[in-house]
DNA sequence: AATTTTTACTTGTATATACAAGTTATTAAA
DNA sequence: TTTAATAACTTGTATATACAAGTAAAAATT
């Protein structure tokens, strides 16, 4: 049960390390968009690693969006997102930073029942535990842009009805308090009108367009899913991803 | 100028030729859902090939959400989007096969002017050389799910207002004839309600809620991209992706 | 001076190998 | 019979190396 910083930090491989070290350079400005990061080599030189090791990292910039490759020439930093990043990183926390982000909770975790017609379709051990089902409000810039309902299998997860979720990420929650990491997910996306309670929480006229997402999401811990259903006011602000 | 087909071909990356047979055999049904795929080391000797090239084919597989991978135990072969598949693939005709989709042009390819406050930014280039549009209305199972606007910027592609883009996609053609592909892109998703154009097309009723995509294609050509507006109706089928 | 060639540097592909870590079936022990 | 240990698999991480292919700047040629 010990598990101490430096036990846990060990276990991380170092392509995620270099990757996290680069993402954390990009975001904050150290390199900005249209600069070459350091060729492969010089990279390798810099973290004491082989090639391998740095394109591997290299390659999840790729997939996440903050770089794109070009033979010959090098590693070009991306165009930060300007709408709210959503749909390709995992959690709205890390893909817009926590500046103006504020998070409401609507209704706070409490067990439930899985309702009858679930937007994906659940295991038996999933339907047999029941949930912890919890509400909130996100708010960017003083504006409601989120809706969401957020259903997790009540599996192992002590405490988790009494902990406080204001302000702080669910992801986060997950990963410090039960070790749980997001890996990738699936979602499906609608236009429908907004209904009484959305309209009401989202601050929009009744029946006016909203974005629905339901979203499924795997996690490091195999066959342990969460589920989202986000409801976003997109009249000011899109919502981006990559492909 | 030659370049024929046995030339094409032997460019053509191992690992890339090993990620079609597989994604073949996934969508055949040869793997079905929760099959596990051979080995990575039988890949090895089935194809000729070494580890890390086997695995450079799993992780492409693993990215467009064919397989999910699971250490100690194999490749899952995963299941296939139930809808509308458009977020993460390219282009709609792959996604969902060319079964019961049939494509409507409504606008033929035209020499045009951008429009003056373009959804993305545009190179000097781009603005310069004008670009080629078009629109399509593309039906699934007879009902009308995608109205598109296409802008292409009017860079060397010769004979291209006067192909013929019925029921052809517009991907096949790019790349069978001009060498194009496309390596990926960004989007914009908005929740709009339905104009007058867009509801006669899609066959709502107008200010219904309409799924609005904005998108940016890479090609593997460096600094040409291309461009879509995509309205969808999503009141029966949701659109699918994975992240 | 302008053009072409060369060179050096970049990323892309591929091999060969080794060990760590998770899973599963077999084997040995209780 | 049940349980625990072992062995034989699987994928994950990492090293070291080699050459192909694309880019850009320097050098040689015209």
């Amino acid at each position: 049960m010990l598990e101490n910083a430096f036990l846990m930090a060990s276990r991380i491989p170092q392509y995620r390390k270099v990757y996290e070290i680069l993402r954390r350079h990009i975001v904050d400005g150290v390199y900005r968009e249209g600069d070459i990061l350091p060729s492969e080599n010089d990279l390798c030189a810099t973290y004491g690693i082989t090639r391998p090791t740095v394109r591997h990292a290299l390659t999840a910039l790729v997939n996440d969006g903050y770089i794109k490759k070009q033979q010959g020439k090098g590693s070009i930093v991306h165009a930060l997102p300007k709408g709210i990043g959503i749909l390709s990183i995992a959690g709205t926390t890390s893909a817009l930073g926590s500046w103006n982000l504020e998070t409401r909770i609507i209704v706070k975790p409490h067990i439930s029942n899985w309702d009858d017609q679930f937007f994906f379709r659940l295991s038996e051990s999933e339907k047999e535990s029941g949930c912890i089902k919890m509400e909130r409000l996100r708010l960017f810039s003083k504006r409601p842009i989120f809706y969401d309902i957020n259903w997790l299998p009540n599996i192992n997860l002590p405490r988790f009805t009494s902990r406080n979720f204001e302000n702080r990420s669910l992801f986060d929650t997950l990963r410090a308090n039960y070790n749980i990491e997001v890996k990738g997910g699936e979602q499906k996306l609608k236009a429908i009108p907004a209904g009484p309670h959305i309209s009401k929480y989202l601050g929009i006229p009744s029946k006016n367009p909203v974005l629905h997402l339901e979203r499924k999401f795997e996690t490091n811990r195999i066959g342990y899913y969460f589920y989202s259903s986000i409801y976003c006011n997109t009249e000011e602000q899109a919502v981006f991803g990559i492909f």
